[in-house]
DNA sequence: GAGACGCCTTCCCCCGGGCGGAAGCCCGGC
DNA sequence: GCCGGGCTTCCGCCCGGGGGAAGGCGTCTC
């Protein structure tokens, strides 16, 4: 048997607490092997042949030439001239009705537009799930910066800032969880060590503001605000990345806590009261440089 | 044994000719069963209990439950607060990675922003998928008309404006196929003779714009031309819906064809040549009332 | 041109995973 | 309390699925 490579998911974190043994779960099940079909394209991968699937799945040719077939009738892969496959569209109308995706992106859409204009930088909305930050809109400054923010891109809540946001606001066990997780690093700003990312939430908690500078890519600032639901919980995160130096924070907290306030009355929130511009003067995270 | 109701999928349109028998292709595999999961959440059913589930699969409450519990896990699925699963953020991450869906839409997403201010009208950009459009993106006017272009929407080759461009350019045995099934009507105008269909057909490649008034919704007016690929060919339609009456249509035509051209031309296409304003003035479609 | 290789497709048989019946659990309503 | 609906777990039989093997292409090498 040939060396099963990526294989499985990358495990979207795992609200569902420790699960026993932890086995090297390979897609025993009928259900699992279809999926792991599908967990074989990603961003660097989203057009592979027949024998890329079956080697990135470990799946024997057969299964894989079969699997691929039942998948393409469906909808959910698709096969291009050159005979590769690729994602179909009705995996895109599928991910469309992801409650907490792009039905929360629907409402919040022309706010995020209008923050666009007013900041001229990249403007997110994202969600949690499980250990992740998922974007589930991006507007992308026009040739500007990075475009590590794609729609549906996904990475870890702490090095972030709409990450950090939403790890602040996350239940205590989310939290434990990943500050008892290694801290990848992206960047010499990253934040790895626990008691420093500790300090950042409690932070944000503070001021209701997550500042993240070139923790995911370098140049960039990243201001991230939260959005919150009817029940007062924090829904999602609302951020802005825009090129170091370009502009100053202190201009752009306001509009973008003023577009989290929109955004979240829009969702039902009751009275609002995120930002509090003079704490955040005060309490700008220490320079890092 | 219940009566399973809509079962399997609305089949994407079928690209792949006429199939033998045509047999009512109940999920007889296992791969089948877990996509049939999937397919039971649509547009009304975005969020479904676990016997909903079963009931619209016709799967039994056992397999249901195994299934649903191994989408979970993967991240297809996930299950809120209350006990009802919705889709997963992991289908969205999937779906952004279609390459004639949210690829297609990254790079467009600023002409779109253009015209939409330009405008004031909802904008979509759609693909062709069988003999459905669907919307790859979709930027409503704020607090305006109907939500019918949702993103991940999908709707009938010759009920929309996007969709009649994308007929009007597709194979011609896609057209045929469209042609020789039945035009479903949405509205008193929708065309559903296949006669004027084929003459709308011959109209929309002779000015290079579609123009539908009410077809899919009452009271509004439908603009779309074509966008085009690296090789000449149309690989998506870009439209533009206003309130009837709200804008003289000449004045948008000409925006919207530079809009598709910019698109194309970022695409790769070769020097464009999509509209000339002056055909179009002598050749709108016949008023239909 | 023969041969080798890689990719895809089809066929077929054996076996193990999946299916569903049944029973048990928890809730809320009458 | 009793009932009913929804969810979860258990278990045994059986059929769908897995993969080996073979065959059809097209391409590259010698």
């Amino acid at each position: 048997m040939p060396v099963p490579l990526p294989l499985s998911s990358p495990r979207p974190g795992g609200h569902s607490g420790s699960r026993s043994g932890d086995k090297a779960a390979g897609p025993a099940t009928a259900a699992g092997r279809t999926l792991a079909v599908l967990a074989a394209f990603g961003p660097e991968h989203s057009s592979l042949s027949l024998s890329e699937i079956s080697r990135r799945t470990g799946l024997s040719l057969t299964t894989t030439h079969r699997l691929v077939g039942e998948l393409r009738e469906w909808g959910a892969l698709e096969r291009a001239a050159d005979g590769r496959y690729g994602i179909g569209l009705r995996i895109l109308e599928l991910g469309a009705l992801a409650p907490h995706g792009l039905q929360l992106r629907e409402l919040a859409l022309p706010y995020l537009d209008d923050l666009h204009h007013a900041t001229r930088g990249n403007v997110h909305l994202a969600v949690r799930d499980g250990h992740d930050v998922v974007y589930v809109e991006s507007l992308r400054a026009r040739g500007a910066v990075q475009v590590l923010s794609r729609l549906g891109g996904r990475w870890p809540l702490h090095a972030t800032g709409t990450g950090q946001v939403l790890l602040a606001y996350a239940s205590p066990e989310v939290q434990q969880e990943v500050l008892a997780s290694p801290l990848r690093r992206f960047t010499a700003n990253t934040i790895t060590d626990v008691e420093q990312l500790r300090r950042t939430l409690a932070e944000v908690r503070r001021t209701g503001v997550a500042i993240a500078e070139n923790q995911l890519t370098a140049e960039a600032l990243a201001l991230a605000v939260p959005v919150r639901g009817p029940g007062d919980e924090v829904v999602a995160a609302l951020g802005v990345t825009v090129q170091r130096a370009v502009v100053k924070s202190h201009a752009v907290i306001p509009v973008l806590a003023a577009t989290a306030r929109g955004i979240s009355r829009a969702l039902g929130a009751p009275s609002v009261s995120t930002v509090d511009p003079r704490s955040v003067r005060r309490t700008t995270q220490p320079d890092l440089h």
